[in-house]
DNA sequence: GTTACGATTTACT
DNA sequence: GTAAATCGTAACA
């Protein structure tokens, strides 16, 4: 039996913290969006942490560009990227500001909304497909460059928000290797997931691109 | 101006 | 299991 979640906002306070401390943190935190079509809500349930300047596998790794602005800025905004000429996905700032740091939103549960989430995952077999993987979820909720840069910390009638959820108890948090990530960026396990959660990507090393 | 590649997903063999 | 899709970004010339 789960206890009703908590539906109050998270705090910049939480963001302002160690990203190694808040990633796993953030698993169970209920992820609220409200589109054209109504409000979506995500539980979520896998994360990987982007540890600034000084982490080979971060956007920030080369310092600050047009793309990556809003990770040098304050914690709990809203970092979106586009890659792979389609897909985009979310990030959410952690502290101090100027560190760079950034908590990759990789996978979580719809509870609220599915019926608006279903229509832009029309390859998804089944619901627990539907925001499994990063470029999935941020699909699923309907999430582009738009909000980049939006407020997290804003409160729930706010276009997007994070709200307080029920945070998964110490022993059920696993981490392990970054998917995808190439070279020295892929050593450190800063993936973290709640256990057997049917929810969770599969891990994928990084897979080097063929000439053409 | 040109080039190489990406914090991925999907379809297909 | 492998390969294609598809284009913004950043590095380099």
């Amino acid at each position: 039996m789960i206890a009703t979640p908590d539906r109050t906002p998270l705090t910049r306070e939480f963001f302002d913290r160690p990203v190694l401390e808040v990633a796993p943190d953030l698993l169970g935190r209920v992820l609220v969006h409200t589109t054209p079509d109504g409000p979506i809500e995500l539980r979520l349930t896998e994360v990987e942490a982007y540890d600034g300047e000084n982490d080979p596998g971060s956007h920030a790794y080369r310092g600050r560009t047009p793309r990556n602005g809003v990770m040098f800025g304050p914690p709990g905004h809203v970092y979106v990227y586009f890659t792979y000429g389609m897909w985009h996905c979310m990030n959410l700032v952690c502290g101090p500001e100027d560190q760079a740091s950034a908590v990759l939103l990789r996978a979580g549960e719809v509870i609220v909304g599915a019926e608006h989430t279903r229509r832009r995952r029309l390859s998804a077999r089944n619901d627990k497909e539907l925001a499994k993987g990063p470029a999935r979820l941020a699909t699923a909720l309907g999430v582009d460059r738009a909000l980049d840069g939006a407020d997290a910390c804003a409160g729930p009638d706010n276009p997007f928000a994070l709200l307080t959820g029920t945070p998964v108890a110490p022993d059920q948090v696993r981490s392990g290797p970054r998917t995808g990530v190439a070279g020295d960026g892929g050593v450190h396990p800063w993936r973290y997931w709640i256990a057997n959660d049917p929810t969770v990507s599969p891990y994928r090393a990084h897979a080097p691109r063929r000439r053409t």
